[in-house]
DNA sequence: ATAGAAGTTATTCAAATGTATTTTTCAGCG
DNA sequence: CGCTGAAAAATACATTTGAATAACTTCTAT
């Protein structure tokens, strides 16, 4: 039958293949005569003629033997007389030298790949990979289910009390693809104020719809996303109702938002800018994208401009005190804002399309964009 | 550290090639977080969503971290939060649909294939297949390696009495490659009569150079290959000396000959044929090649014609109670002849180069030669 | 809503592979 | 020929994978 350890598959069609795959148990007629009855008598190498012809011969015997024919270790010890020790030795080293290779046939690897590597240079807990389609406009659709299974997965394992949201479209396709649950002692609360005018997105239901999808509770930030100016905006987060918000706020277990780039394409930057602030002048001070409404620079540090500080919301460098950050966005003109997120790990857990991901991971390496 | 069940070799720098290759354990920095606080609640997917994409990019996801990164599949289990029989039943449909391939990097894996396929079909013992040299000439050369280290090895593994040989240029290199031993209870004997002229081969050698190089006993059959007429011929082995030679003959453990063409090249045509006897004459039988001198036609049954009753030699049809029987042989020019012994099963164990095994195998099985 | 079928999980055990240690063997050198 | 060092084999044990079975869950049809 089938083991995980086969390389190929095992039907006999499948053995037609001209790339010949499979491991098969219990293979019939072998290559070597299967009678010896001498029990292991030591046949050795000298150093002289180590890795001769026949021993690459019989080396790639043994590999096909186990990998194509699907005899284990010891049947081929025993059929080649040879210790199944030196069995195990040779198909190591068959594997070291790529004598056998193996690849995964699926447009998926290299999102795989692209995996790996994130987690492992960003130290990342988590990052997850889709292919970037085609459309671009299919890449919200394709990040919000592809953070709506992670976000389901991880609250069927993980029992939290505070889950905080941020919004956009990227979000609500999230919580479109929320499985439904019954999370009553779960607070879902939002992260940052909301756009006081535009007709695209009702930021304040953002929470609440996916309150709803989990029966949780729901905490409203009843707020615009930006204060008149940094004075009001400490006044106003000074009053009972919203430092016991913040609070609850700061003491999520999960932060769950998108990251805004300076592009059109932005709701922020189209709905949400203050009239005094303009696009030019966070360029200018060297903005790339922005988390929670609070711009910042190549690095991913906050940019030095007044509008950071009229930002109603967790202000960004307190994100590092949440356990888990989710960070899900993609696009091409996104690459500069997540090439920043990823070079001040903002995020914990980052969810994007390949494309964008593969860029921005390679314009943190000083590489040139391929 | 590499397993031989990893499909790829280990080394960071093995890990830069494109193909990403072997399967590395301990691997740190995973791709989906690591924490999982409530032990394996259950992730259903419904019939409906069944191998939606993100199951094929799970199901990537897996065979990536188990064949590339090298982690174990209860390593895998823990990580993505599902149990470890799906991560094994992921695995094994991974390789069953093709998702995961393996490849065998080598010139000899052409020759593997084609071992266990001669097995399989013709039941033999074992094959032993060489790549076909760009010179023909190097042919007799490599088949005598593959036969002296096949030969040296069975006997390393098998303690016997009687060892036949035939006698040409394969078997002159057989010879030469043959490990030297200590067998002195093993008679070494002729089982056909030799050449009395030609003197590119003292055919009467043969046995006595063997039986030199193994300490073993040496019997020689003191005749021509052939006599002057089937008469001659019984009243020769009539004789008390040939009897109980041939008696030993016939109880041989294990007989190496090799097989001869029509062809100029064959000694036993240049050197052996009667006056009387032509190859024309036997090609009019049907002849397409010799074992001890007696001739065959493609089915590998003898011909009907006096030169086969003339033959001092084991007949043919008896070689099949020799318990092994092993033919060596290769080049375009035996083609037909070992096809030809293939069909009638002469051999128990088949040492042939690449090209000629293959036409032989496909004559066999009424393919057109390519 | 219920029953039956199908699929998955949990658990245990068997088989295969991987690893470590000790012993034996072999090649090279003096 | 003896000694030494390296390599391989033998042996035992650990780990991983594969398989079987019972119980549970989910899905589909009625």
């Amino acid at each position: 039958m089938t083991k995980a350890t086969d390389a190929f598959p095992l039907s006999e069609k499948d053995r037609d293949r001209r790339t010949w795959e499979g491991r098969l148990q219990g293979a019939s007629g072998l290559c070597i005569e299967d009678t010896c009855d001498n029990g292991g008598r030591q046949q050795r190498f000298s150093k002289a003629s180590a890795m001769t012809q026949s021993d690459e011969q019989i080396e790639a015997r043994v590999a096909w033997l186990y990998f194509m024919e699907g005899l284990t270790q010891a049947d081929i010890a025993e059929k080649l007389g040879m210790t199944r020790l030196r069995v195990n030795r040779m198909l190591v080293e068959a594997r070291t030298s790529g004598l056998v290779s193996i690849t995964l046939n699926s447009r998926f690897a290299s999102c795989a790949a692209l995996e790996q590597r994130l987690v492992k240079e960003f130290g990342l807990k988590a990052a997850i990979i889709v292919p970037t389609p085609q459309d671009p406009g299919l890449i919200p659709v394709l990040l919000g289910q592809a953070t709506g299974e992670y976000l389901s997965s991880y609250l069927a394992e993980n029992t939290i009390q505070g889950l905080g949201l941020g919004w956009g479209a990227t979000l609500r396709e999230t919580i479109r693809n929320m499985r439904a649950g019954r999370y009553p002692d779960l607070c879902v609360n939002s992260m940052m104020g909301g756009l006081t005018h535009g007709s695209e997105l009702n930021t304040f239901e953002t929470a609440s719809d996916l309150a709803n999808r989990l029966n949780a509770e729901c905490q409203y930030l009843a707020a615009p996303i930006y204060a008149g100016s940094p004075k009001s905006r400490d006044i106003i987060l000074a009053q009972d109702v919203f430092r016991e918000t913040f609070e609850r706020i700061a003491a999520n277990d999960i932060a769950v938002l998108s990251i805004g780039d300076l592009s059109e394409r932005s709701l922020l930057v189209r709905y949400g800018l203050p009239r005094d602030v303009s696009t030019e002048d966070l360029r200018a001070k060297g903005a790339v994208g922005d988390i929670m409404g609070q711009f910042y620079d190549e690095n991913g540090r906050l940019i030095d401009h007044p509008l950071n500080r009229r930002a109603i919301a967790l202000p960004l460098d307190d994100l590092s005190r949440i356990p888990t950050v989710v960070l899900a966005s993609g696009g091409a003109n996104k690459t500069l804002a997540v090439a920043g997120a990823l070079r001040a790990k903002r995020a914990t857990v980052l969810v994007c399309d390949e494309d964008t991901a593969r860029k921005a991971c390679e314009l943190v390496r000083g590489e040139a964009i391929a």
